[in-house]
DNA sequence: TTGCATTTTTAATATTATATACAATAGTTC
DNA sequence: GAACTATTGTATATAATATTAAAAATGCAA
């Protein structure tokens, strides 16, 4: 494991990938990278060049443990340090992010909710509470916060990032179909259902175009 | 325009991007390809490049004209043509999913939801019917539909996936954590917030590390 | 223990994507 | 209208990525 190596974007992209199927399989038995590949439609060298820069190697002839390379994978992927993030924004989408539970399973726990409307102030999603948007500032510094989470309408997305960027935010996950500015220094994840769609819709025009 | 010409799948990706940079701009007015590479970070010749497969051409010293390079982005994306599409799996997620309007922005109609707890069928979220398992392979084929949206839990991705292409669906969109297996032909296109955290946190972590 | 099949690992090649350099074009100014 | 500048568009060079090919390692069976 040569984990000092940077990894490519592309290969890191794949990792939860391989970490999804690995979920699939007996983890007390071995997979080979062949497998793996087959299974998610990759070359199964680059399969392997994948996994080398995150595990501790195969054994010839027999594989990965897939117990191992999963633990490999998630401490890699720092699924096992869970980090508190806020989420801004309590519309439909904030408030199901906020009750979805799987996230403590990639590292991620949503412990706080902020909004702008006084009406969802106070009320509590899944045992998370949602609070006033001027107390994000204080509660992002009292409780070392460094991941925002805006899924707020596209309009808001701006001023609520420049919010959380002054509050000591590091890193934002933006579901809001909207470009944001931000200082260096500051990550900024677009979570584009647009992308995706994008894909879907275009590939889905050429099988059908043929 | 030279839309006979394939595009790479990073194109593809950035396509989205450049429309939502083209949002917050004067409809009217116009904008270069320096413009826009720099608000997105972006090298100006790639966005040239990508913007050569999709728009009729921007014009020197001037610049390409925003609201007829959204109008090209759009038309290129499919996002015109809208198509109707079903959610399978109505809990959080696909109830929020359902609710959500924007879709219909990127060319995409939720028309029914689908889910096999009996207390939820017959229910409407932003009035689209929740309907029993039973009638999924039906009300596609009554209704011509060919995108699915799975967002049940990941034990259930495989099962429901198999019922869609049963029902004719050529592309699944699919929010569930899960790999799943589909014949040659139906497109799957994996909503991997996993994969977007993956790229959060390392980031993050290097970062911090630095 | 010897040969064989399977699998990882490393190296070499081919492909693709990105960035640089330059030519062409259309406005602008004097 | 001639020179200048900002901008597009293309052709070339570089870098990144993916694939192919070959080598080394391991377990298994005869």
């Amino acid at each position: 494991m040569n984990s000092n190596q940077p990894v490519s974007r592309n290969t890191l992209q794949r990792l939860p990938r391989y970490l999804n199927y690995l979920k699939s399989l007996d983890p007390c038995g071995n997979v080979s990278s062949t497998e793996i590949a087959k299974a998610l439609g990759l070359n199964d060298v680059q399969v392997r060049k994948d996994l080398s820069s995150v595990s501790s190697g195969g054994r010839p002839k027999v594989g990965y443990n897939v117990s191992s390379l999963m633990s490999d994978l998630k401490e890699f992927l720092g699924y096992n340090a869970i980090k508190g993030a806020i989420i801004v924004g309590a519309g439909n989408l904030g408030r199901a992010l906020m009750s979805y539970r799987g996230f403590t399973e990639y590292g991620l726990s949503i412990i706080a909710g902020f909004d702008s409307n006084p009406a969802l102030v106070g009320c509590r999603i899944d045992g998370k509470e949602i609070h006033s948007l001027d107390e994000l500032g204080d509660y992002c510094r009292e409780n070392g916060v460094e991941i925002g989470v805006i899924t707020t309408p596209a309009a808001y997305a701006q001023e609520v990032s420049d919010l959380l960027v002054s509050a000591g935010i590091k890193a934002i996950w933006n579901f809001a179909p909207a470009h944001i500015y931000v200082p260096d220094g500051v990550l900024v994840q677009n979570e584009n259902m647009a992308c995706s769609l994008a894909l879907l819709s275009k590939h889905l025009n050429e099988m059908l175009g043929e």
